[in-house]
DNA sequence: TTGCTCCTCACGTCACGTGAGGTGGC
DNA sequence: TTGCTCCTCACGTCACGTGAGGTGGC
């Protein structure tokens, strides 16, 4: 017969927790007096509350272990160890992963290597997409920027005389010619709608893709996009990703106006794992 | 200019989330109509909101990452990081020790191998004890119980009839002969009280230590307990503890009336970490 | 008019720790 | 009378998920 306070201290565990137990009905005291609310516990009860601490130092919850705690048979006992050494692989693995990444974060951070922290991945639900090819000959990677921009500007000219209300933002995107160059398209979501096609606009349904994707704000035009693409490439495979085909570039928001341009950048990946 | 749900798709996270992150000032909106509560988010935001997104998934609380928002020195990055890395490899350390408890109890299932589950390691605190030696000439391990029991009465009435007050439960401590054999003795908390010192009782102060402990219930006498102990010290040696010495029984429950002897068994540890 | 999105509470999660405010036994 | 232990609420933890109940814009 010992007061909670004993009876806690033999069992290596607090007097609240041991209120606890009894309030999920895992342990309840063989008395309680009515007229104080003291609770008595039996030195009998000591082998079960020793039960519930050990399973629960093996990491099963108080719900998991409780059918343990009646039915000892080993079959109980053996499933619910199976499932628990699952978890912990699992988690194990999780934690190991997330240990390389900070140690790959701090060697950056000692070698002034810049790979970008503001990376994530997401899926891109399929987009319809009116759009415009950009492979004029003699488009190369200075007067890129004009001629994207004169594609702007003549697919919105097409689409307001057409009538079509393209409300979402501008995608650039590329198509691999094979030869190690790519032809550059823009292109605008159009939802649902009909779109005149003709010599210059054309439509398309982008499919739904998981990208790692990051931000990129306006400087530097299509010179400083290269790079970005490749550091988006390491840090896919340094997560278990394997990227894919050339990315897109999403324009959240346009230049002009003393405001600078948003891109975000996407490069599609397959998990790897 | 975002309304939240597509802000939210923009960063991969729920409107919930965004809101959450609102209430913590980690992320305004940049306006709030103030007729039906509607937040806009501006796409100039989406580097902050990857930023919060990329630095939880390294394992840092919204608490941790807050300060990093604002403050993008690699000072501060490197602290953080350093710190999160001693706490994934410390959470590492244990979720594999974790594991390969619960790997053993598998096997020892399987192989019917017999490891008590009620084990737990804690403190015993100091103890001052009068007691009794039992070593007789001619005392051996079959007729250890009744000279025990003998000396138990013994004690009883010498503490009687000197008035002292004796609570505590009964504790048999082993003395190292250091000839593999020990000396017996039994004895009794009596807290801070005088007690008659003659050939027969004496007293002494156990040391407080660290012990794993389990429970043993009645049957089998002394013969039962020697195994037991030899599966505490392997229970000590796969959790990473070093036993030493003889160990302490202590009679929660004595035998008698029915109900059947309860003890728990203390094997002294050191922590070899 | 019907979906769709948005809004603000507010409960639930897991295993207790930690007071607040009060009482019983020596 | 003074400590010590015990009692019952009830809040806090962490990062949201999940309704409940209601409203605005197409």
């Amino acid at each position: 017969m010992f007061s909670i306070g004993d009876f806690a201290r033999l069992g290596g565990v607090s007097a609240r927790t041991l209120r606890y137990y009894e309030g999920l009905g895992l342990l309840d005291p063989i008395a309680v007096d009515p007229a104080t609310g003291y609770r008595s516990y039996s030195a009998h009860q000591l082998p079960r509350l020793n039960r519930i601490v050990a399973l629960k130092d093996l990491g099963l919850s108080l719900e998991q272990l409780r059918p343990l705690l009646d039915d000892l048979s080993a079959e109980q006992l053996r499933g619910m160890l199976q499932l628990k050494r699952a978890e912990l692989q699992e988690q194990l693995a999780d934690d190991q992963a997330r240990l390389t990444r900070v140690e790959q974060r701090l060697r950056h951070i000692e070698g002034e290597d810049t790979v970008p922290i503001d990376v994530l991945v997401k899926k891109v639900p399929p987009v319809r997409l009116a759009f415009v090819r950009c492979d004029e000959p003699g488009i190369g990677f200075d007067n890129m920027q004009s001629a994207l921009g004169a594609a702007v500007l003549a697919l919105r000219e097409r689409l307001d005389a057409a009538g079509t209300r393209a409300s979402g933002p501008m995608v650039l995107f590329y198509e691999d010619r094979g030869d190690d160059s790519v032809i550059p398209h823009v292109g605008i979501d159009i939802g649902d709608q009909a779109v005149p096609v003709d010599d210059l606009v054309q439509e398309c349904t982008l499919p739904a893709i998981d990208v790692v994707s990051t931000t990129h704000s306006g400087g530097g035009g299509h010179d400083a996009i290269g790079p970005i693409y490749g550091q988006l490439a390491r840090w896919a495979e340094d997560h278990g990703y394997q990227p894919y085909g050339p990315g897109r570039d999403v324009v959240l928001e346009a230049s002009g106006g003393g405001t600078e341009a948003l891109l975000e950048l996407q490069l599609p990946v397959t998990q790897s794992g």
